[in-house]
Order: C-alpha cells, then sequence, then structure tokens
DNA sequence: TGGAGCAGAGAACGAGCGTTCTCTCCAGTT
DNA sequence: AACTGGAGAGAACGCTCGTTCTCTGCTCCA
C-alpha cells in the first residue's frame, strides 16, 4: 500500500493535494460570491480572484462554470444538512425536535447576508436552462420532506404532518427572504405548535 | 375638448394607438417568455420576433430591457390580483373564502407551463442587482399579505392568523414549483383549515 | 549546469446581448 | 410629381463573459 514514490510522484501527489485545496478554495468563494449576487452575475474572472486559484488551474480543476454551480449546489446541500441535523439533534423531545426547525430558521432570517433559499434562488434563476440544477435542487427539497416526515413520524403524528410543517418552513423562508424579517420565522412556528397539537393529542389530555 | 386635427395630427394620435397596441404585445409576449424562460434567457431579438414589434418602435416605446421587466412586473401583479380576487369572490362564506385561496393555487400548479412565483423567480434571478424590481416584489408580496390579512379579519380571527395563511401559501407555491406536484395546494388547504378552526372556533360549539 | 516541462498571469478569441445606426421604402404634403 | 419625414429590417457597435492560448519564468531532473 505505502509503496516508493520517486520525486516526479511525489510531486504530482503534492500537485493533487494543491488541487483539492484549490478545488475547496474555489467551492468557498462561489458559494459566498453566487449566494449573494447570482450566478449569472460573478463571472470566471471574480472567481479566481476571489478564491485566489489562477485560471488556468482553475480549468483543470473544474471543465465548466456548469461544474463549480453543481458543487457549489452539492456543497450548499451538505452545510444545510449539517447545520438543521445540528439544531434539530440539540433538542431531545420529538416536538421540540420539530419546532427546532423553525428556531434554526430564526437564527438563519437574522444572520447577516441572508438572501432566502440557495437552491430556490438557483433554481428561479437557472431551473428552466440546466436540467441538473434542477435535479439537484428537486433532491435537496425531497431530502428535506423526508428529514421532516421522519422528524413527524417520531413524534406520533400522521403522515399528513409532514409536508404541513415543510411547506411552513419553505413560505417562512421565502417570505423572510423577501420582506427581510425575522418574523416569519416565528409565525411559522406558531402554526406548527398548533397543527403539532391538532396531529399529536398531548398525553396529558388523556392523563386529565 | 374635441378639437379639430390636422392629417398630420391624426396621424400622429394612431401611433400613439398603435404605440399603446405594440407596448400591449410586447408585455403579453414578455410575459410568457420571462416567465418560462427566465429574463437574461430571452433577448431583445426574441421579444421582437414573438411581439411582432420591430425593435425601433420597441426601443421608442421601452427605453430600456429594464423598463421591460418592470413594466412585466407590474403586469403580473394585475393578472394575480384579478385571478385571485375571482377565485376569492367566488365564496361567500369568510371561511370558505380563506379557503379558496388554497383552491385557486390548487388550479394554478395544475396548469399548463406553472413554474412557481413570478415574483419569486424574478427577486431570485434580480433581487441583488436590481432594486427596482425588489421593490417591486417586496409590493406585490406586502400587498398579498394584507389581502390575506383583511380575509381574516372578515372572518373574525386574530391577528396572527393572517401572516400563518400567507407562509402557507407562499411554502405550497415553492414546493410545488420544484416538486411538480399539485399535492402541495391540498396540503397547504388541509393546514389552513386546522389554522382557521383553531384561531375561529367554530360558532356550532357555543350552541351546543 | 543545461534543458525540459509545467505553473501563473493575462491577453486573445468567439459568442451573445443590449442598444444604436444605416439604408431603403413608402405615405402624406405642396 | 417631387419632396420630406418617419417606419421597418437588419447590420453594426461596444461590452461582457466563458474559455483558450501565449509568453515568461521557475523548478526539478540528468
Amino acid at each position: 500500500m505505502t509503496e516508493r514514490l520517486t520525486p516526479r510522484e511525489t510531486h504530482a501527489n503534492l500537485d493533487s493535494a494543491q488541487d483539492l485545496a484549490a478545488r475547496a478554495s474555489v467551492i468557498a468563494a462561489a458559494n459566498g460570491l453566487f449566494y449573494a449576487r447570482g450566478i449569472h452575475a460573478v463571472g470566471m474572472d471574480e472567481l479566481r480572484a476571489a478564491s485566489g486559484v489562477p485560471l488556468k488551474r482553475l480549468y483543470r480543476i473544474f471543465p465548466s462554470k456548469d461544474a463549480i454551480v453543481e458543487a457549489v449546489l452539492l456543497d450548499w446541500r451538505r452545510l444545510w444538512s449539517a447545520g438543521i441535523g445540528a439544531a434539530v439533534d440539540a433538542a431531545a423531545e420529538p416536538k421540540d425536535r420539530l419546532l427546532a426547525i423553525y428556531d434554526f430558521l430564526a437564527g438563519w432570517f437574522g444572520s447577516e447576508g441572508f438572501r432566502g433559499c440557495a437552491f430556490v434562488n438557483s433554481f428561479g434563476e437557472l431551473g428552466a436552462q440546466s436540467g441538473r440544477v434542477a435535479e439537484i435542487v428537486r433532491e435537496q427539497k425531497a431530502g428535506f420532506q423526508e428529514f421532516v416526515f421522519k422528524l413527524a413520524a417520531e413524534a406520533g403524528a400522521p403522515p399528513g404532518l409532514g409536508p404541513q410543517l415543510a411547506i411552513l418552513a419553505e413560505g417562512a423562508i421565502t417570505t423572510a427572504a423577501i420582506s427581510g424579517s425575522v418574523e416569519p420565522a416565528r409565525q411559522a412556528r406558531a402554526a406548527a405548535e398548533i397543527l403539532i397539537g391538532a396531529a399529536v393529542p398531548p398525553l396529558a389530555v388523556k392523563s386529565v
């Protein structure tokens, strides 16, 4: 497994490591720029300047801008899953885990540079032209629906609750993005509490 | 008031009428093309071909493409208000008027060429670059919130219900656009029924 | 130490777009 | 009937952007 490498091979390996670092740098830069300003609005030269990766190397790592867009979408998916997963896992009770979604949203909406759902924005901008973008966005949204669905099931709710809570979250994101207010998160949370209460009668009622 | 016009003035007036017709034709064409494919993706030449209005006249009527975008956004607002207004007015009972929103959405989601909310799409594509676009979209969404708020008030609901129902509608639109399904309208409707029921206890309860 | 090859910087290229210009033709005036 | 003003068609212009190419210089092997 651990073979001897000639100096040239070592050099080649170092190149790969550099490529990996450059790749990460490009994705990080593109992530921020695409989210803040949209995808067409950010040119390759700006990406080069922001990432510090020369154009030549950039095109060696990614065959085209489309490939960068795809990589960034996948990175957004990873970040979103990690963020909301951590927020939900910080709660123990099934109902609190559901409500943690909206608390997570409130924090996000209030954060610097919040500009709505990156997937929805990309879909609006490129979904009609790029099948790959539309596909990734669909997968992301289906994954979130599934995530909420499972949390709802763990709370003992009937299957109808999951989609309702997911729609509330989606609507809160869009509304917050356009209005620039954090309120939609609280409003969605209040609605979710009512829907959860209606779907999962509290045990306390039975014991009374 | 009804002055005599020289033939040249008459001609000038006819020109104005032609401009009006051309304006309507351009907006109608742009409306369909922008919605289906996005705004950057549609060039002025395509707009000329689709509307039948020569480029020269087009630029006499609208100073720039941005002006066309703005006119189309205002047209979308008019169409949306008229559509949802008619749907709501077809119902008499306050609660039914609220629920009519989601039935209207179901019909829209199932219609040919549905691609989500034109305002949200435009906002995602241009909101970061064009302050005017962002402004119109914000106004449109604020207007819809107000519309739902008034309907909720007429149903005797506390002020919290309006935003919740608006968020549900918004979430349903986005979810339907990405998933391509009509289901979100039904799911949002079901959630709305529960929220309305919780906010406005039925009179029947009092009479029992 | 001489040479080979690759990296980086940035110019160059080609396509697409918004906008303007030119040329031709026709309607209406004198 | 000659002329003028404007309309239409489409070429042209200038700019941006994705992508590729060229040139310079450095680093690693013999």
